[in-house]
RNA sequence: GGGCGAUUAGCUCAGUUGGUUAGAGCACUUGCCUUACAAGCAAGGGGUCAUAGGUUCGAGUCCUAUAUCGCCCACCA
């Protein structure tokens, strides 16, 4: 028999393991169709958070759905070896012990990295049993594993030939805190403070000069040119002279370019091709000289003068002190203005000339808008809006830099000996090839994940099989890092999407709406979540708190209140338990049902029509909704009450289907607690919920009963008793149906259901049902009563009236809801009569 | 500058293709220890759905503006 009180701790023990050792993990039954997810890989470099667990759970429910419904479902697992990110962690903790990564070397420190990695792995393994995800981890991948690096190189060698893959040197986003290149998308742009420095660059052989703005003047050294607009009149005269570039006394050209921008600033703008992409690019058109003056950590290089070895921020402050005593520095001017930082460092990205390999983008890019237009190929976002996140970022996109001056990842497969290049999948023949030190953006790899997984690029029966996958599930956040990219390798790979459905959700957030994040020290672990209120709690609150694509405040309370909702479904299963105990196949019977009966399985089988709807439609929280108002509403605060008086054989029946079905329904959302009241249960189908079957919409059962009259006039007296404080009463009736039932849940007998009117006073309910009882205390508020009763039913009958004596209405709106209306009003007049004639 | 989202009860949020009197959880009020559950039961109060127009027999829902908040992208010499 089940404990009084629903406890987590002792349902969600054990049951994990005894899952995945008895291989319900597992896919690869052939005799059914299968259905295919593969996790967004975590990060090896921490712990889970919240989420992870929302993501996972929303994995997990389709899975456990799909799986119970009769699909042989693969949930891949897998992690991430997050290139910079663990780079980053492995460097920080080394430092810690007083280790540098470049005294341990390469093939040392690449141990460390493989110690975390293990180290975490595990950690997060433990951490999807605490969840309870139905993995399956015969499959477990790691974008590090060798037919994943295989595949990495393949895919490399094959764009490379292909001319999508290129080496280059271009203005990247250089982090000079991890020494490496990243990518747009790996730079944040934030507002900070800053100031516009306006400074006289002067005009050679003369006292005029130039007035120059810029926000970074120690770039200045770079300075190769100075553009204005061809079309301004205020300085096209002067395109072609030299200005004398301040501190180096340099001399360089006045270029005329459109790039300047005639209204913005002083429409003067120094050229730096070597650390600004727009300069770069005016260089380009005007033949000018690159110089980079910083190094690789942002210090001045030798080009900046006697302010070599400096860095950056300091050699501003100095240089701006030695412009303003040289009388170069005009103003400055404070403004705001948008600085990139590393995602993973947040160090201000310097944008810095730099020779890395790039993907090129364009043909790539087209190639996935243009199959999006089918909508029998495309990939269908939930909801459909994020469509054009992935289609905007596709048409925007540029040249995707690659390599990262990182050791921790997939290392790119390219040698040099000389001037030559080889790209291969093996180091070349012969004597002199030195490979490349970089290694490839995290992303490269994940950007495979769907199908390498399963093999690719061999043949394998898996990819056959489960691949395109069915659905993928990320965060908005992920779609141009990952969503984008593995869109368009698949297309390119595989001539197909990656997968049919990609559903999105939001981003979790604190009570306050913030985002949750360690600096603001406002994060949740979920597993100390799963230790207060259990795992399924916390799942169901994931997936039930929010509308697709939304995000979701984190609500401690609303958990609380899912655990609530678990306790009621344990105690509705101690009540059914306790009460079918004698069940057997022997005795179990669906004939003979009662109204109640006919009532629950109607509205039962109704849940299951909606809930299947909503499921495929991953409409949790609607499914959520549902399961939650049937199993409290209509299943315990009715169906089981009205048990409790007609405790037959049947009605014992009806009570296990019923609950057999709630654990199902619930099953995804609450896995641990529907399989430990599963496993009680005297009759099932199977030794455990997972072998189960989802339960099927039938057609046949609609019965036709109405018990809702009954239902709501019960709920009538009941307020009436409490609002005129009744203790004894009759039920006077005209004609009534269902008197068992209302005796049995108002506590009455015979006695006190009467068709003939006594002397007592009468509260009259409608045309057929009045309540009648002592009421000589009371006279005031009852008229009061029906005066109130009176005046809105008034109301209602004018509104009513006036809307089907609309020909316009009566024409156009569909005939159910138009005869629902008439049948309603005949009603309300038909009460309003029975009211009139006692106020007389 | 471009795009997207939000604005509904005191709070947090739902609200399917337009269709009776707009829902839930929490909070609140009243009465109950009724042998599944007081983390519960019974009953109840509370919203002119951000604003202004429009379409429609009918608008929280569709259209057009506006306001406030948030996010994404681009620019920012």
């Amino acid at each position: 028999m089940l404990d009084k009180k629903y406890n987590h701790i002792e349902v969600e023990k054990e049951k994990y393991n005894n899952w995945k050792e008895k291989g319900y993990f597992e896919a690869g039954d052939l005799s059914k169709k299968p259905y295919c997810i593969v996790i967004p890989p975590p990060n090896v470099t921490g712990k889970l958070h919240l989420g992870h667990a929302w993501d996972t759970t929303l994995q997990d429910i389709m899975i456990r759905y799909k799986k119970l419904d009769g699909f042989d479902t693969l949930w891949l697992p897998g992690m991430d070896h997050a290139a910079i990110a663990t780079e980053a962690k492995v460097v920080a903790r080394l430092k810690d012990n007083g280790i540098n990564k470049y005294e341990l070397g390469r093939v040392a420190f690449l141990d460390e990295c493989w110690k975390w990695t293990h180290e975490y792995s595990d950690n997060i393994r433990k951490q999807w049993a605490k969840l309870g995800l139905a993995l399956d981890y015969r499959k477990e991948a790691f974008t590090l594993d060798e037919n994943l690096t295989k595949a990495v190189k393949y895919v490399f060698k094959k764009l490379y030939d292909e001319g999508l893959i290129y080496r280059g040197e271009k203005i990247i986003n250089w982090d000079p805190v991890a020494k490496t290149a990243l990518s747009n998308e790996e730079v944040i742009y934030k507002d900070d403070e800053g100031a516009f420095y306006h400074l006289k660059y002067f005009i050679e052989g003369s006292d005029e000069y130039l007035e120059v703005a810029t926000t970074r003047p120690e770039t200045l050294f770079g300075d190769t040119a100075v553009a204005v607009n061809p079309e301004d009149k205020r300085y096209n005269h002067l395109i072609g002279k030299n200005v004398i570039l301040p501190v180096l006394d340099k001399l360089i050209p006045v270029v005329g370019d459109e790039h300047a921008d005639m209204e913005f600033g002083t429409g003067v703008v120094k050229i730096t091709p070597a650390h600004d992409p727009n300069d770069f690019e005016v260089g380009n058109r005007h033949n000018l000289e690159r110089v980079i003056v910083m190094n690789e950590d942002a210090t001045m290089n030798e080009n900046a003068g006697k302010y070599v070895g400096m860095t950056r921020e300091k050699c501003r402050e100095e240089l701006v002190k030695d412009l303003t005593e040289s009388g170069i520095l005009i103003s400055i001017e404070k403004m705001t203005h948008s600085v990139g930082h590393s995602e993973r460092t947040d160090a201000v990205v310097e944008p810095y000339l730099s020779k890395q390999w790039f993907v090129k983008m364009r043909p790539l890019a087209d190639r996935v808008l243009d199959n999006q237009k089918d909508k029998d190929t495309k990939v269908n976002f939930v909801p459909s809006r994020f469509e054009k996140t992935m289609n905007h970022w596709m048409e925007i996109t540029y040249d995707w830099c690659i390599s990262r001056q990182l050791w921790w990842g997939h290392r790119i497969p390219a040698w040099y000996k000389d001037d030559e290049i080889y790209v291969g999948i093996d180091a070349p023949e012969g004597e002199g090839w030195v490979q490349d030190n970089d290694v490839l953006d995290t992303w490269f790899s994940s950007a495979l994940w769907p199908f390498a997984t399963l093999g690719w690029p061999e043949k394998t029966d898996d990819l056959d099989r489960y691949y395109p996958n069915d659905v993928l599930v990320t965060g908005y956040d992920i779609i141009p890092f990952w969503v984008n990219r593995m869109t368009f390798q698949g297309l390119h790979f595989t001539d197909t999407r990656p997968f049919r459905d990609c559903l999105i959700h939001g981003l979790i957030r604190d009570k306050q709406g913030r985002k949750m994040s360690k600096s603001l020290g406002n994060g949740v672990d979920p597993m100390d979540v799963i230790e207060e209120y259990g795992c399924d709690s916390l799942r169901y609150f994931l997936a039930t708190s929010s509308a697709p694509g939304m995000d979701l405040r984190y609500d401690e309370e609303k958990v609380k209140s899912t655990w609530n909702f678990i306790n009621k479904l344990w105690n509705a299963s101690r009540f059914v338990l306790m009460n079918i105990e004698d069940l057997n196949t022997d005795i179990y019977t669906l004939d003979n049902l009662s109204i109640s009966d006919k009532w629950i399985l109607n509205k039962l089988n109704n849940l299951i029509k909606l809930s299947r709807k909503h499921m495929e439609k991953y409409e949790f929280n609607v499914v959520g909704s549902e399961l939650y108002s049937f199993v409290w509403d209509n299943f315990c605060d009715w169906y089981i009450e009205l048990a409790k008086h007609n405790m037959n054989n049947t009605t014992k029946s009806v009570l296990l289907k019923v609950l057999t079905d709630i654990l199902k329904l619930l099953h995804p959302f609450m896995p641990f607690v529907t399989e430990e009241i599963y496993s009680m249960l005297p009759i099932k189908e199977a030794s455990s919920i997972m072998l189960s079957s989802y339960p099927k919409y039938e057609k046949e059962i609609n019965f036709d009963v109405e018990l809702d009259y009954t239902l709501d006039l019960i709920t009538k007296v009941r307020k009436i008793k409490l609002e005129n404080n009744i203790k004894e009463y009759y039920i006077y009736y005209k004609e009534l149906d269902n008197i068992v039932i209302i005796s049995s849940m108002l506590k009455l007998d015979n006695n006190n259901f009467i068709t003939e009117k006594n002397e007592l006073d009468e509260i009259v309910i409608d045309k057929n049902v009045s309540i009648l009882y002592d009421g000589s205390n009371n006279k005031e508020k009852e008229l009061e009563n029906l005066l109130k009763e009176k005046e809105r039913l008034e109301n209602s009958i004018t509104r009513r009236e006036k809307l089907l004596s609309n020909e316009n209405y009566v024409s156009k709106a569909p005939a159910n809801i138009v005869e629902q209306e008439r049948k309603n009003l005949s009603l309300e007049k038909e009460n309003l009569e029975a009211i009139l004639t006692k106020l007389k």
